[in-house]
DNA sequence: CAGGATTTCCTACACGTGTAGGGTAACCTC
DNA sequence: GAGGTTACCCTACACGTGTAGGAAATCCTG
């Protein structure tokens, strides 16, 4: 029996590799064509083409598999969030470009965001988001109070202090995100840019002078 | 086989009302001892001394009867939630009162929405929860700026319009209560309400600014 | 109260889940 | 390459899910 609990990518033995590229993988394409609760643990093993067994040996369950096989697709998407700006910059361009590429990004992937996020989802995967991007506006916020550049925080633990104007950040987001994609993404991701940055932009305004 | 889809509450037969309540109630009380993916239809049924072909009678699964035997709970919630101040009201004493008593509510049973928010809930009760909050910020919104007094929006179906500032709005309190019930609650709820009023009068400022 | 209509319960079935043990083959290390 | 290690696969089992049909009890109606 394999050793559970292996602490993730550069996983020594080629055959890890190779079979947690393959469950990923097959993961997505499942998800991309329906509803994230209809998929079996059979499904993805039989399309991954492994064993059920073997998917136990790695995953206790399809939402561990969603987590780590969608991690790096989301910080990704965290990555393109747009930082504060120095003060009341009102068209801030950067700003909602980096938001436009937020929204391109979720709608490149719609089917399998809405999938993960929509009433259909894993509240695991969702509460992972959250944190990540609790995280994520955490380090915005000090950054730019403090003017210092952190340290790039790596594949670091997400341990989020209790930082509530975060975690309300985070999860303004990620209920824009999901209505926008379980409607169908109606509006252009410019539109929606440019209808969030406006609230964004004023919980960061509130935090810098709240921190100060 | 019983008329599956019956459209709630006042229904006329004696026999449906009693085991609706009996669900409810047994659901409730499972929810506060143990997580909810942890809970079968059948300890449901149990508890309610009901048999499991009647609970499939009612409800298609367990996230089924969680929306309806928490609907009443989730609205008392909304319903404390502060409309928009006037204008900049700075100390804003109702509005952050209003704030207290719906972290003290959460607070109350803390158990039960840690369960049903948390990382084990249901992604489709929170999905649920967060179009009635968009509806009722929807509602604060347009009433604030038209100055009219909506109708009281009965028990009608929460067709949320597109309206990206609710959801924003919905979806950030979701976060923040989801965040701090699963720390366990570790600031008062007047400490969370002084928090939090300040970001959220920000969005309810935008939003009228946005609307005229 | 009789009537019919519904609800409730029982049984049964096909599947999915999660766990366990052990055989075989692939891998990394030396 | 030979070594031990470890991942992979197979089998099997106890349980939960969701569906179906039909018997019996309960209810609303007139």
């Amino acid at each position: 029996m394999a050793t559970i609990r292996d602490s993730t990518p550069p996983s020594g033995d080629r055959r890890v590799r190779r079979t947690h590229a393959a469950l990923a993988s097959a993961l997505i394409q499942l998800v991309e064509e329906q509803d994230l609760s209809r998929i079996s643990i059979a499904d993805v093993a039989e399309r991954a083409g492994v064993s059920r067994s073997t998917f136990y040996d790695h995953y206790r369950d399809v939402h561990e598999l969603a987590e780590t096989a969608c991690t790096a697709m989301i910080d990704g998407l965290i990555g393109s969030l747009p930082a504060p700006g120095p003060d009341s910059a009102d068209p801030a361009p950067e700003a909602t470009q980096s938001l436009e590429a937020f929204f391109t990004s979720l709608a490149q992937h719609a089917g399998l965001y809405r999938a993960l996020l929509g009433p259909q989802g894993s509240a695991r995967l969702v509460d992972h988001i959250r944190r990540r991007i609790a995280a994520a506006v955490h380090d915005h916020i000090h950054q730019a109070v403090s003017g210092d550049d952190l340290p790039e925080r790596a594949g670091s633990p997400p341990d989020t202090p209790h930082d509530v104007p975060a975690v309300f950040t985070a999860g303004a987001l990620i209920g824009v995100a999901a209505d926008w994609l379980q409607r169908g993404c109606p509006r252009s991701p410019a539109e929606m840019a440019t209808l969030t940055w406006p609230l964004l932009s004023a919980l960061y305004h509130v935090d810098a002078g709240t921190l100060t």
